[in-house]
DNA sequence: TATTGACTTAGAGCCAACTCTAAATGATAT
DNA sequence: ATATCATTTAGAGTTGGCTCTAAGTCAATA
């Protein structure tokens, strides 16, 4: 499929396509006899789970490394592992502080409700 | 308390401190007799909630706009809190995508370990 | 009195992550 | 054949959120 087509089905636009390629998360695109892109469907999920990654942000610099790490093949599986777990971490305690947004938030609410009466209902 | 000790007890920068002030989201600092600012207890705690907000991702644009109301007084608490119940929506749905994101490290992991042994331990 | 140091301001610079522009090419539709 | 349209490239521009610089003021100390 042309980049507009994998622009459509990963939800990002073919700027970005470009650009992720130009700063080496995305490799090795096949091209048409016109020099257009041409994504297959492994590409797309890369694209995909990079978007993921994106999701929990994951910053451009570590997802580009670990870019290199998968084009270089299976030899750097451990790294990868290394490198999943420790953004796992990350992920957990976000988690955490966010839960603890939460918290926050309802405690602030519940002062507002007793001060201020509920004027917008 | 001065800027540079208001700066380090909410841990953020003199520069960023000003710079809140400069955009709106901090109004009303004392100044003493030289022009310097005055930071007190509450606006001490209100620059702590806006770090709060901060780190639960709420944009500066809305910062600003919660500011505008709680500068307006307690005639704007049922707004406040409509601006603070979809923030809670959205940081469940946020907490939501992200232990989505942990169990995706997790599949992702544990192919690692069937693929690829474990080379780094 | 001279200098040191913290503060003041307006505005420039920076970084991440896009987002777009301009000029060119090549395939398809009229 | 001419126009239309998607694509290509390099590189410029934008946005959000700071971060810093330059030039100046003021109070305290040597």
């Amino acid at each position: 499929m042309n980049i507009s087509e994998a622009s459509k089905i990963v939800g990002i636009s073919s700027y970005t396509l470009r650009y992720y390629e130009k700063i080496g998360l995305i490799k090795n695109i096949v091209r048409d006899k016109c020099g257009n892109r041409q994504y297959e469907k492994n590409d797309i999920e890369w694209i995909r789970f990079l978007m993921k990654l994106k999701d929990i942000r994951m910053p451009i610099t570590q997802m580009k490394l670990y870019a290199e790490l998968r084009y270089k093949g299976n030899e750097t599986i451990g790294q990868r592992s290394e490198m999943l777990k420790v953004q796992k971490e990350q992920l957990l305690k976000r988690i955490k502080e966010l839960t603890e947004g939460v918290e926050l938030l309802d405690r602030k609410l519940e002062i507002y409700k007793k001060i201020g009466g509920n004027k917008n209902e």
